[in-house]
DNA sequence: TCCTTTTGTCTTGATGTCGAGATAACGAAT
DNA sequence: ATTCGTTATCTCGACATCAAGACAAAAGGA
C-alpha cells in the first residue's frame, strides 16, 4: 500500500474522516483542490498586475476592452455583463480606472443614458504589455503538465464546468 | 472536424487569438477553467450556508473548530493559520460568529496574551447540520464525473498543484 | 531581576464588492 | 404628444478583506 504525500486538502478531509465518518468526503476533495489552484494561480497572477500598479479588477476591465477590438470601447453594461461583477461595482472600478488615466468615459452618442468606456492611449499600452507578461507567467505555472495532461486536464475541466454550472 | 461547443473561456480566448494572435492561450484555457469551475462551486456552496444565515468565511470557521475535535477550541492565531486569512479578518469573523452565539471567546490560562473560542453549543449544532448538507451540495455539482473521471481528475489537479504552489 | 525581543491579538484606514434604490432617458402604445 | 414600462448608470450603506501599527504579555539573555 503506497503513501501518497498528504496535501492540505487531504489534511482536512482525513479530519472530517474522523469526526463524521458518516460524511462521503470524496467530493470535498475535488472543490477543495479546484478551490486551493484557483487561489494559487490569483495569488502568482496578482504578481504581475502589481508590477505595474494593476489588480485583478482593474486588468479585468482592461484587457475586456483591449480584447474587443476597435475601436476599443464598450458600456458600462456590457463590461459588467462581461466581467460578471454587480453594477456598482463596474461604477467603481471605470472611476478608478479613469482617475490612472487609462480609460476614459465619453458620451454614447445613440443613447444618452449610456456611455462609451474607451481605453487611452496609455490605458492600451499598458494593457498590451501586461497582458504579455500575463501569459507568460500562466504558461510557467503550468509548464510542469504535458501535452497529454493539458489535454486531460481541459477535457475534465469542461465536463465538470458543464455540471457545475448548469446546477 | 467537428465542431465543440463553445464555452465562456473558449470565446475570450478566441477573442485573444484574434486580437494578438502572438500570445499563446493555452495556459489561459486552463487557468480560466479552473477560475470559472471555482466561481461555479463557490456560488452554489453558498446557497447551502445562506439557508442558515451563514457565509462562506462564518462556515470555515465553524468547519475549522468542528473537524479540529474535542474540545472544539483554537486559538485565533491557529484558526487564521489554517484558514489562512490575515489577523484583522479572524478578529472580524469571531466578533460576528459571537454576536451570532455561534462561537464564545474564553481566556486562555496557559496565556493571557491569547484566548480560546471554541463552539457553543448552538455553533456546534448548526455547523453539524450544515455539514451535512454541504457534502451532499458538493456530491450533486460532481455527480456527472464517473469515478475514472474522479480519480484522474484527482490526479492531475494535485500535479497541477504541486506546481503552482511552488512557484 | 531587569531589559529586550518575540508573540498573539486587536485596531484602524484604505480598498473592493454587492444589492437596493434613485435618476434620467429610451421606446412603444395610445 | 403623453404616458408608462423598461433600460442604463450611478449612489449609498453594509460588509469583508488586508496590511501596518498598537499594545500587552511571554520568553530569553545578561
Amino acid at each position: 500500500m503506497r503513501q501518497e504525500p498528504m496535501d492540505h486538502v487531504d489534511y482536512i478531509t482525513r479530519q472530517w474522516e474522523k469526526e463524521r465518518p458518516d460524511l462521503d468526503v470524496t467530493a470535498m476533495g475535488i472543490i477543495g483542490r479546484v478551490a486551493r489552484l484557483y487561489l494559487a494561480y490569483q495569488k502568482e497572477m496578482h504578481k504581475t498586475f502589481a508590477q505595474h500598479g494593476l489588480n485583478a479588477a482593474k486588468f479585468d476591465v482592461l484587457a475586456t476592452l483591449r480584447r474587443a477590438g476597435e475601436p476599443y470601447t464598450l458600456s458600462p453594461g456590457v463590461l459588467l455583463e462581461r466581467t460578471m461583477v454587480a453594477s456598482g461595482t463596474m461604477t467603481n472600478r471605470i472611476d478608478r480606472l479613469e482617475a490612472d488615466g487609462l480609460v476614459k468615459r465619453s458620451v454614447n452618442p445613440a443613447d444618452s443614458r449610456s456611455f462609451l468606456i474607451g481605453l487611452t492611449d496609455s490605458g492600451f499600452a499598458l494593457i498590451d504589455k501586461v497582458v504579455t507578461e500575463h501569459v507568460k507567467t500562466q504558461a510557467s505555472m503550468i509548464a510542469d503538465l504535458d501535452t497529454a495532461d493539458v489535454e486531460t486536464f481541459q477535457a475534465l475541466l469542461g465536463k465538470a464546468l458543464v455540471a457545475a454550472e448548469l446546477e
